[in-house]
DNA sequence: GTGGAATTTGAAACCGCTTTCAAATTAGCC
DNA sequence: GGCTAATTTGAAAGCGGTTTCAAATTCCAC
């Protein structure tokens, strides 16, 4: 392809031609195999040998294809990780957790994002397969049921926020009912009886749960369920802006508001501070996910805490269990209530 | 490896073995090259073959092996980007945006992250470089210019917040200087006098070119720079929070503050907060970065808006240009002020 | 209908590594 | 020292594509 042009002098910022490991082979005089199997520890190499290659190794600066050792060997050496939208705080701090957990492996992690569209999703789940990634994790799919299992038959999966049964599937079932239960409680014990609502989208099974869980601390506090007090939002700041303005809007009285996830609660406390309603004085705040902004919003919030990070890291622990075949043993932590400056008690 | 067990029926989640470029071949009853050339659109292929093969792909579900394409290829059709964290919403945005850049083109992208640390930094690399990625775009880079140039020996380099000489290097420099004197000097036309300044870690060129722009401003306007209002930080919403604390401890009077980020600004608001201090009534407040956030802390901040989406998207097609052999033509967006409700005029 | 150019095709080499298999070496033991 | 068993090693066959090169077709003008 390139030719060499004999015309031009010889560039110092030409592109160098990679190392190959017979050429590392060559160099310490002996076979490529014996190379592979000290670069993959697959089998007893004499010492002097081991000496010799890693002499060669290090003089050529030689660096594996990784191209062909995928090909050879059948394994990429790397795992898929599926997010919706890789800015956003909370996938952030989801992968950072993923990255983290993968590090003392040798599997590095391909992030690719969703955006929420199942045809998107499918795009880049089809990439991550063609590039033979050894198992995928799927922080929050928006694809149906039977999708993820046929999938599961190319590859071991891994979900969060979603629950499907399938033999390579482990699920780190992060239930949001309980979180939003626990938020919802909280208000309640602080005496609060109006508490407003803000939802996450619609059709959305982690954004249902955290509805149920509002609904069954409602009810088991005996207050009744207040449709006027629900309002829709999509889990961002702006959404969660417009929905509190909504709210105002209809002159519903509350006390306290329960937002989906803190974003939406950072947008909800703004929209209340343009109407000169100062949080926790005249309405409490409360988020789900507590992300790392959330201890510096003005007042800092009061949000559910479910350890993103370490439910990340457990998943890529597990994940690496898999793909090595053996059974990954799953933790997942406590989900508890950071209180913070933005939720009072009432009278 | 795997062994048939005939004492077990047949499990229906059986891992799939991957239908390879040959078996399409032969269900089209063309050759292996032919669909390889339909494939990459090398060459004409005559029409019902075409078809043929298209269906045999559609039946078959072929999907083609990227190691292998990637391996006899030599191009691997991705593109490396190494950041400092993959959480932070100043890397998130501009993640999102090279991601968006790369979208209509074939390539797609390995997200890696350095940890503001040099050695981690240099081990991603090296992985990037065995994956054998096309090319690689260093969102802020920690190591030494001389590394960096020899790095471009081995795949073109895109830098964003940095300038660096190289034949295969190109610079998508947004030099913070004119940023950083258009906030300060904003503050001064407000009438302020004392500005102090929240800046960011030591030795870190974009931090040194914010400070620059803060102290030209302050010289332009004949202010004096005072050492007593300048304050380090770490880029951290905890550090700006810190260095805050150190700044109204000292007990120096100032009328505002340009922190060297949005996050460092966001912590240094809520130390105000906690001590009664409001902004921008009592002190005025100036970021940069404008991350999406931004326009929802309270006060919505001041900042300084450089279009990170822009330049992350332009970093891409920069990338794709250089990689296929055309010069890249890099825009960068204006940077401009983005003036909210933390800054109020002096009197 | 025919010759020669242009277009399509397939065979085979190769990309750089892993892994099998059998040969070569070394070790162990009587 | 001689024989077998265990350990090391290398040759060679893939892995699944791309690409070169030459053969086979098709096309066109006369």
């Amino acid at each position: 392809m390139r030719r060499a042009d004999a015309q031009q002098p010889a560039q110092s910022g030409v592109e160098e031609t990679a190392v190959t490991l017979e050429m590392v082979a060559r160099e310490a005089g002996v076979s490529p195999s014996t190379v592979s199997r000290i670069l993959n520890g697959t089998a007893r190499v004499r010492d002097t040998k081991v000496r010799a290659v890693r002499a060669a190794i290090a003089k050529l600066q030689f660096m594996p294809n990784n191209a062909a050792r995928t090909l050879a060997g059948g394994r990429s050496m790397s795992i898929g990780v599926v997010t919706q939208a890789i800015d956003s705080p909370f996938y952030g701090e989801a992968l950072a957790a993923i990255e983290k957990g993968l590090l003392r492996s040798n599997y590095s992690a391909l992030f690719v994002s969703g955006h929420w569209r199942e045809s998107d999703e499918r795009k880049c789940i089809d990439h991550l397969v063609s590039r033979r990634v050894d198992g995928i994790i799927l922080v929050t799919s928006c694809l149906p049921e039977a999708e993820i299992q046929r999938l599961s038959r190319t590859v071991p999966l891994i979900l969060t926020g979603r629950q499907v049964e399938g033999e390579r599937i482990q699920c780190l079932d992060a239930d949001s009912t309980p979180g939003a239960r626990l938020a919802t409680d909280y208000l309640i014990g602080q005496g609060h009886k109006r508490i407003a609502y803000i939802g996450g989208p619609v059709n959305h099974p982690d954004a249902e749960q955290r509805l149920d869980g509002y609904k069954a601390a409602l009810s088991a506090a005996r207050l009744s369920y207040a449709k006027q007090l629900v309002v829709a939002g999509d889990y961002s700041d702006a959404g969660g802006y417009a929905a509190m303005n909504r709210l105002l809007d209809t002159g519903v009285q509350f006390t306290a508001v329960f937002a989906a996830n803190d974003q939406m609660a950072y947008g909800a406390m703004l929209a209340l501070h343009r109407r000169g309603l100062v949080v926790p004085r005249d309405v409490s705040v409360v988020g789900f996910d507590d992300l790392p902004t959330s201890s510096f919003t003005i007042p800092p919030l009061t949000t559910v805490h479910r350890g993103i990070a370490e439910v990340g890291e457990s998943a890529a622990e597990a994940m690496i269990e898999l793909v090595e075949g053996r059974a990954p043993r799953v933790r997942l932590g406590a989900t508890t209530l950071a209180v913070r400056e933005s939720t009072r008690p009432l009278r």
